[in-house]
DNA sequence: ATTCTTGCAAAGCCTTTGCAACTGC
DNA sequence: GCAGTTGCAAAGGCTTTGCAAGAAT
């Protein structure tokens, strides 16, 4: 995966998280499997669903429940540690703290991420939502299609079949 | 709503929907049912997601059954006539033939969504694609936030609540 | 007549939730 | 010990599907 630069934080993951619990209105607890999750999670840079999720970590021989995770996964992305992108077929999560803001190329072949930075696109929402006198609180950016090598595989079989 | 320039078509959408069908590898029919559909959704232009329609529908007397509703949807879909857009907590439809090439503004406070053209996205993701050696095919891309109306409307009671 | 479509109800998929047992603080 | 968490299984949405009856060509 190409490298998008990291952003420089004053704590881990893990104590962010922490934070973000005891800083609710009404405290909430870390417990184990969350610690087990957020250290699993944050130890590759990667974009995975639910499921993909829980077998890996199964496999791993930790101890984790569908239920725990899909709650776990929930307060997460509430606490700013993840980021939810649906897309379309299934709902994938990846870094947010911690890593810079970024959009997306989506493989239809292969379903790989490609991420990308561009300035032109900030300056364009800008632009869009002055126009439109519109709040902007967030957006959603995805380029779909098929990656280099799924494309120059294509290319070649269809050239191929012709023969 | 804020108009975007409708796009010349010789066939009617009731046209298109036929064509479709009989240019299919098994002929496929056309029924009642979808004529009803085809003709009471492009009646009007704007999203709706299946059970809105069928509500909708209902109501004006017709007899659609939810099955031949999703049945049909995933027709139009794939055959140009709808286009459809993933907005997380829910799917909704919009017209896809006939009308210009667009994306959304999605107002997260009344589900609003303000259309918007920018000669600027295509330049982006061409840039993109091309830096990427990424072969194009569409791309999602949606501005979330608060429209004009409910954020005067929020800034206005947050005023009130100080008092 | 043949083959596709419809409507119903059942099933699928992903995610959430009620509840009793459990555990962090 | 109290209040929040876990795990299980059940329930919730939304969408698809098997099947017998019905309709288009």
């Amino acid at each position: 995966m190409n490298a998008l630069p990291s952003v420089e934080v004053s704590q881990s993951p893990e104590e962010k998280f922490r934070e973000y619990l005891t800083s609710r209105p009404r405290a909430q607890r870390y417990t184990s499997q969350q610690r087990d999750m957020v250290q699993y999670i944050f130890s590759k840079h990667n974009h995975f669903d639910a499921d993909e999720l829980i077998d890996e970590m199964k496999g791993k021989g930790f101890r984790v429940s569908r239920a725990t995770v899909y709650r776990t996964l929930n307060k997460l992305v509430d606490a700013g540690l993840l980021r939810r992108i649906n897309l379309g077929e299934r709902t994938v999560f990846e870094h947010d703290y911690g890593y810079a803001q970024h959009d997306h190329l989506y493989c239809e072949q292969c379903s790989s991420m490609i991420e990308f930075q561009d300035p032109q696109l900030e300056k364009l929402i800008q632009d869009v939502c002055a126009q439109q006198s519109f709040h902007n609180l967030g957006h959603t950016f995805i380029i779909r299609g098929l990656c280099a090598t799924c494309h120059r595989a294509r290319t070649t079989k269809r050239r191929l079949d012709l023969v």
